[in-house]
DNA sequence: GCCCATCTTGACGAATCCTTGACGCCGATG
DNA sequence: CATCGGCGTCAAGGATTCGTCAAGATGGGC
């Protein structure tokens, strides 16, 4: 199922969105200001993000660009103001589309697919095989030898940012700041215990890990 | 630079089009209907195209599934109808982005570089070889009769400053200062100690190297 | 309010990497 | 022929980083 995250400051458009998006099939989760949706961003990871701009404690703008920092969601924005300047500022930040209220559900919707077409498509197979696991970038799942694997919010998000680049190595600070923020630059440990979490969870034998290579003093990298 | 191809059949708009988009430095073809623009989307393979709906031969639908039947090129719409089922259509259809006139010429560069900024791709990195080794500047490794090897930080941090600068020597100096910081220019040991790791590693014959060449007195050079 | 899963934090041996110094080779020089 | 400076080699130690574990802290669901 596809998940939205929707962030608006105003909560008889937020329920509204949410009642059509789920009726839609979309699994939708919310965020009313600035500051908990970038949490919220990186916590479920959606697939595609709804932002209405004029939230109480961020600019718009703000918003988007901290969220293009670490992430390539899809931003579909909502605004009351029609003017071009806005709808540049937003556009140019990293925002995908713009439409101005009041608008029609429909016509929401379609973008929304435009969007996600997208972004699920130019993923050849979301499907990566390792030989000893497989991870299922569209479902989000993990297997081994047929096993589905359960993995956290956290150690899926890291997992993630390796295996989508695969054979290259990925720097301490992308991983910290992909996962945990860019302020968290300096907290290595979080990588050396999750790694730790992930190959006990992937590897055949964690202590000698095939896939999950770790580069001393640089980072990690994910070989196939 | 950049191709755009416009599709509209009002010649006045076209014209506008092509100025403002090439005096922002888009290479613009166009075509006035359906059935001409499939040939050019073809032949000139645009980075994005500009569709008008309303062509007088082809249904504006059409043309999208036309074009989508073959290619994956981001489409813009333009638009008179401000309906949402028009809008519906057009995007269900393939579009990626919807605008209705009259709209700001801004606004219109505005989304185009949206949609640009999707479709690109992510370069594949820039191989080196030296038909001993080759080495990968975006995946930060190596590889030597298909193996891979195993740097360390430093020892990947001098080859890289060597290999950047193919054929050109690279003075003792130049390396310690990039490598180690500008305070160990005196340390000329480090380059001795590492060179003869990086040989080892990577020369068939490290005793007589082949790639990395050593200028007495002055510095080193990378050989490919 | 309690329980559970998850995240954070700190400490420790182990593994890896960097530094340092000694030694021999070679060509240049006197 | 003896000396000297620059280079390659090697290995030991010390410094840094990594893997591992387990005990709090946190927060959401019931």
């Amino acid at each position: 199922m596809t998940a939205v995250l929707v962030i608006d400051d105003d909560p008889y458009l937020l329920r509204a969105l949410r009642i059509t998006l789920q009726a839609h099939g979309y699994a939708v989760s919310t965020a009313a200001d600035g500051r908990s949706s970038l949490l919220a961003a990186r916590q479920n990871a959606p697939a595609v993000v709804i932002l209405d701009l004029g939230l109480p404690d961020m600019d718009g703008t703000s918003v988007i660009r901290e969220l293009r920092s670490w992430s390539e969601v899809p931003i579909l924005v909502l605004s009351a103001r029609h003017g071009s300047e806005d709808k540049v500022q937003a556009l140019d930040a990293g925002a995908d589309d713009y439409i101005t209220k009041p608008f029609g559900l429909d016509e929401l919707l379609a973008r929304l697919r435009a969007l996600l077409r997208r972004s699920i498509d130019p993923e050849q197979s979301p499907v990566i095989t390792a030989d000893a696991f497989t991870v299922d970038l569209g479902k989000r799942t993990v297997q081994r030898d047929g096993q589905e694997v359960r993995l956290t919010p956290t150690e899926w998000h890291m997992l993630e940012v390796l295996v989508r680049n695969p054979e290259k190595l990925v720097t301490q600070q992308q991983l910290l700041s992909e996962v945990w923020g860019p302020a968290y630059a300096k907290e290595t440990n979080y990588l050396r215990v999750y790694m730790a979490q992930l190959r006990r969870k992937l590897e055949p034998d964690s202590a000698n890990p095939r896939h999950l290579i770790t580069e001393a003093g640089i980072g990690y990298r994910f070989r196939p």
